[in-house]
DNA sequence: TAAGTGTACTAAGGCACATGGTACAGTCTT
DNA sequence: AAGACTGTACCATGTGCCTTAGTACACTTA
């Protein structure tokens, strides 16, 4: 599934939280899929259930999963995302792209490299 | 300068460097331009002087500014950017790509989108 | 009924962050 | 030579977040 990085400084739900995005965002989750539960992947990843259970919580509230008491937690669709999260993202892509013309890359280098993204990106239809 | 936001949940030595970062790629800070000393800055953003020293400290790894004991720290040129850096960037402009991808952003909007951020970028030749 | 689901608490410990203080070596101005 | 400025290096302390552990409750499903 995913692995966590104890050397990492960021906290374990925030790499709880990026692990499960990317798994969405890339297909290998899709939409409407159960995901596991909070003390199946707790017992997987050998941490607490509530570590997971906080990153579930903010996963829901910037739309990447809805919950059903006593069902479980399913990933959301494409367009249920939040606009923070959106606006967030759109800030990391401008940081990141401007830092990288400073450093040398050119607009065609980048670009390329949104194709390959997008490549990687809704394999799943 | 840049102002500190201690509602974030990042540090503020991370807001500290993020901040003097920016002001470096836009071309606001010119390369070997003398930097704010650390008792200096820390008077202006009123915080502590180790706390900044912490943020000198890790750009100076990173190629972006340095230092000369006695004299101060200076602004670094554009080809000194660390390798390490320029993968960290890379690694979070594809995650941000692929990701705007997926909430339905089309690869014509990003490549716009970094368009703008190069004519922010080097506006100091 | 029993097992599994999300959810909500509380208590405790660990750790990074930030502060305050002191000190030293080097550079520059006077 | 003296003083003011630079970066740098400690140490001790307090705070807040993260994480764990444990318990409990409402709901769904087999």
């Amino acid at each position: 599934m995913f692995s966590l990085n104890y050397r990492d400084a960021r906290p374990i739900y925030e790499q709880v939280k990026e692990g499960l995005r990317r798994l969405m965002v890339t297909g290998a989750i899709q939409m409407g899929e159960k995901l596991p539960s909070v003390r199946a992947l707790a017992g997987t990843l050998a941490i607490n259930p509530n570590t997971i259970q906080r990153a579930y919580e903010a996963l829901e509230q910037e739309g990447y999963l809805y919950t059903i008491v006593g069902k479980g937690s399913f990933a959301a669709g494409k367009g249920d995302g939040s606009l923070a999260r959106r606006e967030t993202l759109l800030g990391q892509f401008d940081a990141a792209a401007t830092e990288l013309l400073f450093l040398g890359m050119t607009t065609e280098e980048l670009a390329h490299r949104i194709q390959k993204a997008n490549g990687r990106e809704g394999q799943a239809r």
